[in-house]
DNA sequence: CGAGTTTGACCCGCGC
DNA sequence: GCGCGGGTCAAACTCG
């Protein structure tokens, strides 16, 4: 969705006053003039300061409508890139499991087996990928590719009861467990999930008990959905673990940090956000938003939600504009210098029709 | 009966 | 080249 299309956020400061209020604006300066034509002598000195003060306030008004342009210009090139990056995550989704290796025994062997066709299908589905199936192409892809899907590996962290031996993280989502491992370095097993909610989805997830509490269950999120959260679990989507009441942490890989209406933790990997869903009312779906647009002042620079595609949804947009458009209308300063470039501009163009 | 889970085998990258 | 370990596959199994 093309975030231009839900609000036009630039300002337009060129001056179109409506013919009624530039009649009455005329008007009132006749009238002051014919007022102050009465004692002139006295009024000469004060037209002197005040054409000196207008002189001032117009230079300053220039300086700020300059000002509020290059802000609107880097503005506009920020959400130019913003979008851009955006994109490049919705389309630029690449399974990195469908076309990938085939066992090399099997396709000996059973040229003709299952696995063959699935990897069929998902190079229809993704048909990206089967442009990437010669061997040349991909290895000189693969190092932008590998950097790529870093950037979009997310983990969560959630405190489940200490009874509870599942590896389930309920996010929203639809997933299929597809394998268990016994890892080196944590005694407890990885689970991996592939999200099933959709075919051709390319996420994945990994989930393993912390190694330091083992009431931590970590899920590790890769790649990015390409379809909306399960409509049928709205209660996980909005980020609540239902099975056993748990904590969520969310944090990204680059360890940044939200700051959110919660408590904050440090822990051995930095720093990470509690959600307290112990509490059997389920966090709305605005509040997600809240979180999910919070972004801390000293923490870092962004924050993706579990699922990472918030960004792209119309109402994360939608209650971004209203952030950056409340936050603009309460700075004062803002609004002075608003309202003195628009003065200013009402001021000059009657100068400018006095004129003419 | 279909969808999801379990689990042993296999693949592959990486370090030595 | 070899072994290790993480990740994946797929047949067997379970469950609703």
């Amino acid at each position: 969705m093309e975030f231009t299309s839900l609000v036009d956020t630039s300002l337009d400061l060129s001056f179109r006053p409506l013919p009624v209020l530039d009649k009455v604006l005329k008007q009132e300066v006749q009238s002051n003039f014919t007022g102050l034509s009465r004692d002139n002598m006295l009024v000469k000195d004060e037209a002197g300061d005040l054409l000196e003060e207008l002189n001032r306030v117009s230079s300053e008004n220039k300086k700020l409508t300059e000002m509020l342009t290059v802000v609107c210009e880097n503005y506009n090139a920020l959400r130019n890139q913003l979008m851009e990056y955006m994109n490049n995550q919705n389309n630029g989704v690449v399974d990195d499991s469908a076309g990938s290796r085939k066992r090399k025994a099997e396709n000996i062997s059973n040229p003709n087996n299952n696995n063959n066709n699935k990897n069929n299908n998902l190079d229809i589905v993704c048909g990206r990928l089967s442009e990437s199936s010669s061997s040349d192409e991909e290895s000189c892809c693969k190092k932008p590719r590998e950097e790529h899907i870093k950037t979009k590996v997310s983990v969560v962290s959630m405190r489940t009861e200490a009874s509870d031996t599942s590896l389930i993280v309920k996010d929203g989502y639809q997933w299929r467990k597809y394998g268990q491992k016994v890892t080196r370095d944590n005694p407890s097993p990885r689970a991996y999930f592939r999200c099933s909610f959709a075919p051709g989805c390319p996420v994945k997830k990994k989930v393993q008990r912390s190694i330091e509490d083992q009431s931590v269950v970590v899920a590790t999120y890769e790649g990015e959905h390409n379809h909306p959260v399960n409509p049928s679990k709205p209660e996980a989507a909005a980020g609540t673990a239902t099975s056993t009441g748990s904590r969520l942490n969310v944090r990204t890989i680059g360890g940044t940090t939200a700051s959110v209406p919660c408590s904050t933790t440090l822990n051995s990997s930095g720093p990470t956000i509690t959600l307290d869903l112990t509490e059997p009312t389920t966090v709305a779906k605005g509040d997600i938003m809240k979180m999910s647009s919070s972004i801390s002042p000293t923490g870092g620079s962004s924050q993706r939600t579990t699922e990472g595609d918030h960004y792209s949804r119309p109402e994360f947009q939608q209650f971004l504009i209203e952030q950056m458009a409340s936050s603009l209308t309460k700075d004062p300063s803002f609004k002075a210098a608003l309202a003195a470039a628009i003065s200013g501009k009402i001021l000059q163009h009657n100068n400018q029709t006095s004129r003419w």
